[in-house]
DNA sequence: ACCAAATTATGATTTCGATCATATATACTC
DNA sequence: GAGTATATATGATCGAAATCATAATTTGGT
């Protein structure tokens, strides 16, 4: 899911690299000859010290870089952290090469806009009880089982809230039968629509 | 720079559907045929009654549906609004045949990436004063000119403040000499850092 | 030029979530 | 297995932004 960008960039020579907490992988102004992965870790690129991207562990990131001659934001370590590099020569000759990987890497940025609008707009709902339902909602719509891959308060900082607001939501939720807990992090949403 | 995706198309023949506020473009099941351009008006694709993407006129939008054979979501009419459709057979392959709009597609993919996230960092700032400092920080960074090119009240939505909140923002500081305003819609944001 | 709608603005009140505090339970490290 | 860090809670307080109200100004349509 998260990773099915690797089936793209197989058979492309990679090294790894440690970062120490507060190391920077680029600045801004810095030519741009690399794709990266976060192994482990987690790092943040910014831009006038404002962040942009908060990466996770397992996620692709500076893809821009690939179309564009230098960085424009910084990239720092928040804390230990591994990065694999693509060569970004080596990524653009092998997507240009097959068309069918050239468009299969399209439709990975096309998820990732999907994926990153749909929190965009539950970031925008005002209560804490309508971002939760909502993350939950989409979160749940395969199966109506929803799993979270996260301790919760990471979930919290993903929709914008503390974790305290988030556990008092889950609460609420629970005791007004909207929302069934079957174990730690698995729940069932119940919804009133149907 | 959001219509960057032109050049990208030129050539596609495509035709154009008036829809009614509230009419229905497609819905989650659907066949994906198609790739879209808002032209004028406003459309929302949600999922499950969850909002996952407002489009503004001027974007494309419902890209994933390119690469898969149906819609996930409903797409809606806000309003009186006009389509432009690309047919879906025919923009992939324009792009299959041509890697170097293929990558500019991707390039054009991976900027909206980029910006939808530099948003989505901003909607997770829990104040007014960051998010609006944050906003139009990045807004201003390359001239340190600030032209907002939408009405306050749809910068406040796109911020998640209401509009109320907004102008005592930037009342509030204008007045503390950090943000200087020329004109109507025209900043000068005074970097205290420097 | 006129009218309606949208935008810009500011005041008063209230509510919800951030913040601070504290505690238990779970996970990780040595 | 002991000890520390992280995650899961929940209570009390406070402040900032939502909400409601009102109004002037600007824009857009005919």
């Amino acid at each position: 899911m998260a990773e099915d960008w690797k089936r793209l960039l197989a058979g492309i020579a990679t090294r790894s690299v440690n970062l120490a907490e507060g190391e920077m992988l680029f600045r801004a102004g810095d030519d741009a000859l690399s794709l990266f992965h976060l192994e482990r870790g987690s790092v943040r690129l910014s831009r006038h010290g404002i962040t942009l991207h908060h990466v996770e562990p397992g996620s692709l990131f500076a893809e821009s870089g690939l179309f564009a001659a230098t960085h424009d934001c910084d990239c720092v370590a928040e804390c230990s952290s591994v990065v694999e590099i693509f060569p970004k020569s080596a990524v653009l000759l092998h997507l240009s090469a097959h068309p069918t990987i050239n468009l299969a890497f399209s439709a990975y940025l096309a998820r990732q806009v999907r994926m990153v609008r749909g929190l965009l707009e539950v970031l925008r709902l005002k209560s804490a009880r309508e971002r939760v339902v909502a993350y939950l909602t989409v979160k749940g719509a395969v199966e109506n089982e929803i799993r979270l891959t996260q301790p919760l308060t990471a979930v919290a900082a993903k929709i914008g809230l503390t974790h305290e607001a988030l556990y008092r939501t889950l609460a609420v939720l629970k005791k007004e039968g909207v929302l069934i807990r079957r174990d730690r992090r698995l729940f069932r949403l119940i919804q009133h629509g149907k």
